[in-house]
DNA sequence: CCAAGATTTCGATGACGGTCGAATTGCTGG
DNA sequence: CCAGCAATTCGACCGTCATCGAAATCTTGG
């Protein structure tokens, strides 16, 4: 497993970022990170094969969405709410907030 | 030419409306259109060819995001931001206020 | 009605993206 | 140190999409 790479916040452009949140698996994932603050992989409801996950969580990773911590054997995701705030505001806690 | 359809706001999902503000030529365009409150199509500033740019409006059109008139032989597009704001609150304004 | 201009549609093409299963890597408990 | 679980990577497949140029469509002025 190569390193995990979080880009700085303020690298990640608006279309990557709507991009990363324009698909209803990665949403869903997005919306999940919200409710519980911090939740293992493993542990996401979505209708995708472990592989296929695997791959949207680094699509969201990159987007700067998500900060994934190695903890054990288990890998933590947290949403990197309070830094996407800051870099574009009022996005994310919309779409959140949004059916 | 056959007849514009206009989606009514409430049945455009999230992940709809997302993904086209999610390709750079579609968000230029609608920056465009917040700034000039209705432009004629020919007058849009992007890099793509005719048939492209046709093609970006007929997609933001489809997701809610613009109204088209024909006002002669040309044809005004519009931002539906009010209804937008109603459907999804925050959500385009705020993209529309990042940089 | 016809010519000209505006825009869309069509057809093709190449790139990208979501998906899966299999193989791989990483970590830990025994 | 090895068995087993967690998660990623790999390779393949297929559908979607951005793009273009050419042809078609629509609208109006003359």
């Amino acid at each position: 497993m190569r390193a995990l790479h979080h880009p700085d916040v303020s690298s990640v452009t608006l279309p990557t970022m709507l991009n990363a949140l324009a698909d209803e698996v990665r949403l869903s994932v997005v919306r999940q990170l919200a409710e519980a603050g911090g939740v293992v992989c493993g542990q996401f409801d979505v209708p995708v094969s472990m592989s296929t996950l695997s791959h949207h969580l680094k699509v969201l990773r990159e987007a700067g969405l998500l900060r994934v911590t190695p903890e054990g054997s288990f890998r933590r995701h947290e949403l990197r709410l309070a830094e996407m705030e800051t870099r574009f505001p009022g996005v994310l806690s919309s779409i959140l907030r949004s059916a």
